[in-house]
DNA sequence: ACCTGAACACCGTTCAAGT
DNA sequence: ACCTGAACACCGTTCAAGT
């Protein structure tokens, strides 16, 4: 890359930085463009589809919270872990509003720029829900796509102004559903799952 | 009204219903006005806001659905009440793509022309939440508000095509989660819920 | 009283022309 | 190689002019 584009390149991403955080994912490219004194065309040189910049935008994040995965698994319980990583993410998303639900729709398109992105969250958030569910301590009627989904979700939800004095109360609820529920397959003695359900989690 | 007025706003609600069915909450305003055979201004006349359109358009049928709560809160038990009465709302929203989403928008905005409709449709909600709660079936610790967000959410997850799959096993997961968590608070025989939970709910 | 459509300020996307 | 910005096809919203 030449030396003057490469300045355009990290310009752009720069500007598409602040642009995420104030209108999410759907930014104006008209707009980032704009504000790197860039031509249009030189952001769709760079970034051919909305997608493409999202993903040179978020992938040092991902790779951040897929490691932090396996570092929560390490350290601590598995259920904790577990929640503790919802957080995380949901908390990134906060500040990156549209960027899970875009994903929604990559996950399943290969072609999509944000792939590979999708694949790598939903597969770290995979790992620490198997690894809870052999520890029965989740359900185990759910899988990594479903986890993902769940994530969306309460993600969405945190968006909407109307909930967001409700977010941690409904997040506290799913995570709670998702914990408790499981022990009817593993031998857990019941009472200590039991007296737990019906209260939301605590961290 | 004019009877030539009259004949263009009953033609722009015609078309403004397959619009919704079509492209959702976000419909072209353009192209209804365009399919009516109607100038653009006069579609702003009769509904000054895109809100104010979809206000016309889903008032029948979200009384509808607050008539449907009650008449299930008459016929069954109260919990299978609730989880009918969920399925009958998401049913709805997956023909009007952002209508809920929209209403999230719009519940605490009393200037919004959508608020009365989200206020009927939380309100016959909370009845059939309260009612299952007071029968000791529903977790106590979630209110009207929160059914609604959690109905939205879930809404929102049957849009995605991605989650379209799970979109049911999610369902049971959050209906049984809403039913089985609340048995801390009354005096049921523990047993024979705690046997329950874990398995999705089932119809 | 009601209707129309041009006008304005925005988009995303493409591509011929320039350096 | 790379950049630019006009061009095209869309939006939502307003409002002067018409009937």
């Amino acid at each position: 890359m030449r030396a003057d584009a490469k300045k355009n390149f990290d310009r752009l991403l720069e500007v598409a930085q602040d642009a995420v955080a104030e209108q999410g994912a759907d930014l104006s490219l008209r707009d980032v463009a704009r504000r790197a004194g860039v031509g249009l065309g030189t952001l769709y040189r760079h970034f051919p589809t909305r997608e493409a910049l999202l993903e040179a935008l978020l992938r040092s994040s991902f790779e951040g919270l897929a490691t932090r995965a396996d570092a929560l698994a390490m350290a601590g319980p598995s259920d904790q872990a577990l929640v503790a990583w919802l957080r995380d993410i949901i908390g990134f998303t906060h500040s990156h509003r549209g960027v899970l639900a875009l994903m929604m729709g990559a996950i399943e398109d290969e072609a999509s720029a944000l792939h590979s992105s999708c694949v790598t969250l939903r597969s770290a958030g995979a790992r620490l829900l198997a690894r809870a569910q052999r520890e029965g301590k989740a359900r185990q009627d759910l899988d990594g796509t479903d986890l993902f989904a769940l994530i969306a979700a309460l993600a969405w939800l945190r968006e909407q102004p109307s909930a967001a004095a409700r977010a941690d109360h409904l997040f506290s609820f799913v995570a709670s559903a998702l914990l408790t529920g499981g022990l009817g397959g593993v031998g857990l003695p019941g009472s200590s799952e039991s007296s737990r359900a019906g209260k939301p989690f605590e961290r």
